[in-house]
RNA sequence: GGCGUCGUCGCCAAGUUGGUAAGGCAACGGACUGCAAAUCCGUCAUUCUCCGGUUCAAAUCCGGACGACGCCUCCA
């Protein structure tokens, strides 16, 4: 195998599409931000989670190790605010949400990253980074006028500052905004919280400069520090984070190991738009939603995990997505997720249909040697060229439509095939399908279970009487083998007035929740 | 104001180191079926927001116009 350069990834920091050389083939490693555990995740959160799990499957399928490291921020201004709201405590509260966190992680497909740091179990590492910046004079000490005192990271003292965000220095002052009782503090608007003073309430941490709490930054250059090493290859993020968080880290990180450390490439996804706008928190009805249907619980008990990560792939992850939603009456309907769960039965069923074609019979013990239909080539090797391509997951998803239509095909014995090819073609399809799932974390489960338990949840979304379904059947049964085709008809339309398909195979009469 | 992304069929969406427009949904026609569903087949962008330019050749490069969105502030 050669060494030569299979991964093109957008970089933000260069602007540019450029080849991924990773600084150790041996071990790739990658740092992503993921949540601040205050609240459920919504849809937007979504995005980077199953946006970076690609990441890390695709890299995993092309390298012999990756080292996936997401962070969990359980303490943040936002959990102490949402804590003191409920009176609860704010480390149960983050412990409570960085649960169900997981919960909705395992529900949208994502493998669990390697290490998921938190940072209440690394003040020593952030209070050492911070020791030692202050130590660099980039970092300055001041009274933070309660118990203990605030520490800054000094802007000017960082050459590259504004260089991931592409903003000139002076640009970025004239935006900032200084919180009350900031500015006498900060020697430079551009100033930024390393350490923070504790104030009356709040969690704090003993530290050299008193009791307190982490800023929001250093989090990340600490822990990504313990994981993978002054530098590393890839850090990911939301757009949003480019600037301040990922400037910031940055500068911290560099300021202490030096220029050119730490990220080597920076992957940023694009944002989940509502109606081809951003899901802000300050429109009315945007904030109505985002408590409520905009929550990925939410959405995966009415379409299933699955169909919001196909949802969510179906376009390349660094640009928006839009997430489309009509009020039908007294229900939202949202096309992309319908569309997505047609996808899926589609490639469920032609998996069962695989599966049921290769159990029976014994003929063709199946040489893997042997050729197989040129249909049936070709189009994993496009998923994973488009994967390559800067993780275009559309492309991705083009290909794997290709390799279902092929096996649909030559199951319908649409594709001239000697029987040995066809058999051997169909075992292939099979275990290629299995790979292409692997990489996209997408039909992945049993087919029977999944087209079993999608039923289940349409019917009962549609609060269909399952019972007399079945009944109807077996009563129709019985007129279909009287040949009294009138009365067979006639129990399809009742049960098609109830949004329900019946569909005759070999096997028997089985049903389907109508789209 | 500064920085950046984008504008491809009714809808979603690939394709931009230039070489003659993937795929999906919807729609229509057909095969299969007692009738259906599922599946399969066929039709569906002489054209890529618009105007110029470079070139044998441009959706892809350059210039301009218009439009959309985002960041610069908590935010995925």
């Amino acid at each position: 195998m050669t060494n030569t350069p299979l991964l093109r990834i957008f970089d933000t920091l260069t602007r540019k599409k450029i080849d991924f050389q990773p600084l150790d083939p041996a071990n790739v490693r990658l740092y992503v931000c993921g949540p601040t555990v205050y609240n459920l995740i919504h849809i937007g959160n979504a995005r980077p989670l199953v946006a970076f799990d690609v990441v890390a499957r695709h890299l995993r399928r092309r390298f012999p190790k990756v080292t996936y490291v997401r962070n969990i921020t359980d303490v943040e201004d936002k959990i102490i605010k949402r804590a003191a709201e409920s009176g609860e405590d704010p480390t149960a509260l983050a412990t409570r949400f960085a649960a169900e966190f997981h919960r909705d992680a395992t529900s949208l497909g994502c493998l669990p990253p390697d290490v998921e740091p938190r940072v209440t179990g690394h003040m020593a590492e952030i209070i050492a980074l911070i020791e030692d910046l202050v130590r660099r004079e980039v970092a300055y000490v001041v009274d933070g006028g309660g118990a203990g005192s605030d520490v800054y990271y000094s802007v000017p003292a960082f050459a590259h500052y504004g260089e991931l965000s592409g903003q000139p220095l002076d640009q970025l002052r004239d935006g900032e905004r200084v919180g009350q009782g900031e500015r006498e503090r900060k020697r430079d608007p551009l100033d930024f919280a390393l350490w923070k003073g504790a104030k009356q309430g709040e969690p704090a941490w003993p530290s050299p400069w008193g009791p307190g709490r982490p800023g929001w930054h250093i989090e990340c250059s600490a822990m990504a520090e313990k994981y993978l090493g002054p530098t590393f290859d890839l850090h990911g993020g939301g757009v949003d984070l480019v600037f301040p968080h990922h400037e910031n880290e940055r500068a911290q990180s560099q300021g202490h190991n030096g220029d050119g450390t730490f990220a080597r490439y920076w992957l940023h996804n694009g944002f989940v738009n509502f109606n081809d706008k951003k899901i802000a928190k300050s429109d009315e009805t945007m904030r109505h939603l985002l408590k409520t249907a905009f929550i990925v619980r939410v959405l995966v008990e009415k379409h299933g995990g699955e169909a919001l990560r196909y949802f969510l792939l179906t376009t390349q992850y660094r640009h928006p997505i839009n997430f489309e939603v009509y009020d039908q009456g007294d229900e939202l309907r949202f096309p992309g997720l319908e569309d997505a769960e047609r996808q899926l039965e589609y490639g469920y069923l032609t998996r069962r249909r695989l599966d049921e074609q290769l159990s029976v019979g014994k003929d063709a013990p199946t040489q893997s040697g042997g050729p197989i239909a040129d249909e049936a080539s070709g189009w994993l090797d496009e998923l994973s060229a488009a994967l390559d391509d800067d993780f275009n997951t559309a492309g991705a998803l083009a290909a794997l439509q290709q390799g279902l239509s092929v096996a649909n095909r030559l199951l319908d014995g649409k594709l001239a095939a000697p029987k040995d090819v066809k058999r051997r073609t169909l075992k292939r399809l099979q275990g290629d399908l299995a790979i292409a799932s692997s990489e996209l974390g997408l039909l992945e489960a049993n087919p029977v279970e999944w087209l079993g338990a999608h039923r289940t949840r349409r019917a009962a979304a549609k609060k269909l009487d399952v019972a007399a379904i079945e009944a109807a059947i077996v009563e129709r049964a019985a007129a279909r083998a009287a040949k009294d085709f009138a009365r067979s008809d006639a129990l399809r339309d009742r049960v098609k007035a109830m949004g329900v398909e019946l569909m005759d195979t070999p096997a028997g009469t089985t049903w389907r929740v109508a789209d």
